[in-house]
DNA sequence: CACGTGGGTGAATGAACGTTAACCGGAGCG
DNA sequence: CGCTCCGGTTAACGTTCATTCACCCACGTG
């Protein structure tokens, strides 16, 4: 495959920024002016890539619940439920060692989403979720479905808890694969205390 | 014991209030008016009781730190770590079932806080976990701090997932032991999942 | 009974912010 | 060359809010 676009476009960055920034301050801790000056330019300069500052998190927003299905989606297709499974959790520790702050911003700045996106968002995020109950569910069939989304949601609970470790949330760190190896025995660990 | 006294002050009320209001918007989403007019008083009533917003979630978050601290040191005491362990876990569940408002409040609102009462509740915080990673250590002695503190960060994200199951976010539920039980295995498990 | 104080009120103030308006320079192109 | 977008700029606007002011009522107490 030949070497993608290394430049990013300006409406990528902003993306990117406003990530970094959202994580960092919160939705309401940062202002168009500031997240400006971040990407070099300053205030309404952003008015001509995006709508408004609520477009903006929803795009925002919007975009990382469908990478989520989407990757999960891709996952769940071996054969053995089980290998399923442990792609799922892989896939999910990926994401939050790559991208911290979005996992941040994604579980915080929900609520600051006007009505419509934040519908389609928890559509999504609903969706991945029986991604993982399904799949749980094939492995332990006796489990009940509400007992499997309680595991789901903690496991996800767990693997998000990442970005709020010390060294995280500055910058990937030198105990980052340490930290990937335990938190993938503690997910695994849990899928499985799921049944009896 | 006698009942304690039943009538909440006007200063818990607004507590109260504010953190169910917290939790549902979000500091910035909730305004001086709104929080007055939830405790059935106008605006700058509210200043008759604290010295302003800020104070106000200041003395919100300390708190919580504190009752968590204090009910985590009352734990460790047994004469086997893994008792104390066991006992660890069915508090911080407790907690977050009896008051999952003050759970989402804590961790999704700190940014907010000015710098000096911010940095009493992660000492507040930081403490508490170095209670539990002490408490894994003793019960498993091989595990690196580093790996401890991993373990200690990923089960309170575990356990702090009950506040966004979608019945626990109004009101207690029906499905609430069953909840409580999963988690606790679960978290059980996570621990256990520490030593290689 | 006077009175001070605790807890309220509505109106005024001032800052921060999202958004819009008016204007501009340059790159591609007929 | 001249035109049209594209992506900037600064200044203005209007709202929303936290906070402060001036005033007020109702108690409990000396």
């Amino acid at each position: 495959m030949a070497a993608p676009d290394t430049t990013p476009t300006r409406r990528e960055q902003i993306l990117a920024e406003a990530a970094r920034l959202f994580a960092r301050h919160g939705f309401h801790g940062v202002s168009i002016a500031d997240l400006g000056a971040a990407v070099g330019v300053s205030g309404p300069a952003l008015y001509r890539h995006f709508p408004g500052k609520e477009a903006l998190l929803a795009e925002m927003l919007i975009g990382i619940s469908e990478r989520l299905l989407d990757g999960g989606r891709a996952r769940v297709h071996h054969d053995d439920p089980r290998d399923s499974l442990e792609d799922l959790v892989d896939f999910h520790i990926g994401f939050t060692t790559r991208e911290p702050e979005l996992i941040v911003v994604q579980d915080r700045d929900l609520a600051n989403l006007p009505e419509d996106p934040r519908r389609t968002v928890r559509r999504l995020q609903r969706t991945y979720v029986e991604l993982w109950v399904d799949t749980l569910r094939r492995v332990h069939p006796g489990v009940p479905p509400a007992d499997a989304r309680t595991v789901a949601h903690g496991v996800f609970g767990l693997l998000n808890s990442t970005p709020y470790a010390p060294q995280a949330i500055q910058g990937p760190a030198r105990g980052t694969d340490a930290r990937v190896a335990v938190l993938r025995r503690m997910a695994l660990a849990c899928l499985d205390a799921a049944p009896d």
